[in-house]
DNA sequence: TTTGATCGTGAAAACGCTTTCATAACTGGG
DNA sequence: CCCAGTTATGAAAGCGTTTTCACGATCAAA
């Protein structure tokens, strides 16, 4: 004889009035006529109870809508699934692309992410720990400037953190790194195929920002190589602006210096600041310059000329940042890792003459 | 006699090995000789405690560095102090912006911020509840079009819910909208300026496109008031995309009926697309051709001509969703309200010959 | 002084879950 | 038929808070 009918009484469908108080595991048990242990084991490790069992406290669960309550759950384990990410006030594009990628990775893995893009002022790291330290099971974070507070805070709360754009592996931290030096290379090599090494200019963005130190001395290196010394003037830092590669190259053009030149900027914004003055002075791009930009973000296929730009695989670096973040938060003591991504030039009409 | 130095012995500055336990509330009151209740009050309710034991307390809190566990508290309180916000999956420049706002607007006001890009998949949703109900004290929902089962889960859940873009006053939930209406009529009555009503065009973004149906049907109307009828082919839909722009002008351009005309389209991206195909086919923008977009996204300054657009307060929809969000949190039974922002044009380049 | 208020504090009961440990009910090999 | 080994379950001990309630002490008014 099934008695499945048992929990027939108890059955109070909730429709009181005024805001009921959602059904526990309590209840549940009550109801299944098992104890919460078993309830537990059901939603948790199925395999534990037998099928018989488990069959039935499904139902009462499916039947009352039981939702587990995370904060005990979290209480108990310690886990909260929740995946903290932070990064600096950084431009759209970038941004977005990036935390999509971590967004569908962290949903894959069954974790969610808990945003903070101004994690960086001072006030509010000393506030109270500016993250939900506490609430988070990880911490990604992306530095792209020197910045000591801001992983000094991590490491104190001992909390497993991933670091973006920088190789902090010698701290002991796990690390997802844009291999510049590829697309860097490609860059320079693919602007070489057309403009004497001594025409070619690197504008980048702040001396201080990592990607720009890297992708200017790769940049020096590969012209160095092909073509003897590199002057100080063809390497140029400023800010990640349009306005910055219009401001740079105007200058250039009053020294009547860009003509059959070319340039590599450390952003797609300079590049088409640069683009933006070679035009407005009448120097056509690219018959006349060749310019190139960096990361590939959307502008670089809207505007005209087409811009040759060398592509990081944003989405990918937020992936990977999660799926790293993951693995250390599934294993503390895992061996920290550096995932390097690879850049790629992607040519398009603002640096190649040929029809395409 | 004051007795501060009577927890001097039990100081145990936890240089242990391995992962230490975190002092607890327990921990602290013990070694400052008060109850967890106190304990508690010192943190939560300071008035609520002598000054003296206060101050002794808290001198313990910060010398054994206790940090409130936070599972335990929202297990207790029923609050989390995150905020959940679901966009869909639309471009990075409005995506990012309104983020950016909704955050910094959540610090404010003391909670975090869980987003969740691809909250709308069915597969998803159906799995068990796509974003981290339960985790979340509210939750902002962006809908662009019809989307019925999100907003119910979010009912069933009895979550406060505030609904971007769309007024669901009726359906008892707080909304924040853009009014559309205002910058729509701005942007027509300029186009009116310098072109007849029969030669202006709008092209929108999908039909099914909430944003879309109000700018054409103020378009429409505006342009119906000043100057008589409005024929079927001076609204066009297609997709929020630059090719959808270039496709529409091409084919326009093909039956010579952009020559002198006005465009008013449905996002920057279009307004890009048909400027492009303008110039492509020799016809001069502004000069013989006025393109007017939406949104006011980068993109819009980046191109040249510049684009003149109706601008969207991104940020400010980002930080007002969360306002309302936290006000409806703390009160359950506040007026639904449906804050309604203004759009403005913007008038740069691309619509007026004028020398700016 | 007596008398209510007010104030500061602690004991203890939740909150909803996981998990250890023990128990009881079955296996099946000897 | 007995005993060791599974297997399925329940009782109960937490997890670290908040909060109610009660109790003693202090205080202002009578």
């Amino acid at each position: 004889m099934v008695c499945l009918a048992m929990p027939a009484h108890p059955n109070r469908v909730s429709s009181a009035p005024g805001h009921a108080r959602p059904v526990s595991i309590q209840d549940v048990a009550a109801a299944a006529g098992v104890s919460t242990a078993t309830v537990s084991r059901v939603v948790n490790s199925p395999d534990l109870v037998a099928p018989a069992t488990a069959a039935r406290v499904q139902g009462v669960i499916q039947s009352l809508g039981y939702k587990p309550n995370l904060f005990a759950k979290a209480l108990m384990t310690r886990k909260s699934q929740v995946l903290g990410i932070a990064l600096p006030d950084i431009h759209g594009e970038f941004y977005s692309e990036l935390l999509r990628g971590a967004d569908v990775e962290a949903r894959r893995l069954g974790y969610h992410l808990l945003v903070s893009s101004e994690a960086h002022t001072p006030a509010e790291q000393e506030r109270q720990g500016s993250l939900a330290f506490g609430l988070i099971d990880g911490l990604a974070v992306m530095i792209t400037e020197p910045n000591e507070s801001l992983w000094r805070e991590a490491r104190d709360a001992s909390l497993p953190t991933v670091v973006l754009d920088t190789d902090l592996r010698e701290r002991g931290m796990d690390s997802i790194v844009v291999d510049n030096a590829i697309g860097t290379r490609e860059a320079t090599e693919h602007l070489l195929t057309s403009v004497p090494g001594a025409r070619c200019y690197f504008v980048g963005g702040a001396r201080e920002n990592f990607d720009t130190q890297q992708r200017a001395k790769v940049f020096a290196q590969t012209l160095g190589l092909t073509s003897g010394e590199v002057r100080p003037d063809q390497v140029a830092y400023g800010q990640y602006s349009l306005e910055w590669g219009e401001q740079w190259a105007r200058q250039m053009l009053g020294h009547g210096a860009l003509d059959g030149a070319g340039v590599l900027a450390g952003n797609d914004e300079i590049a088409v600041g640069v683009i933006r003055a070679a035009q407005d002075a009448g120097l056509a791009v690219p018959e006349r310059l060749r310019v190139v930009g960096f990361d590939d973000t959307r502008l670089a296929s809207l505007v005209r000329p087409r811009l040759s730009t060398v592509r990081i695989p944003l989405a990918e670096v937020g992936a990977a940042a999660v799926r790293t973040l993951v693995r250390r938060v599934q294993d503390r003591d895992a061996a920290t890792t550096c995932v390097r991504l690879p850049t790629k030039l992607v040519v398009r009409e603002s640096s190649s003459v040929e029809r395409r």
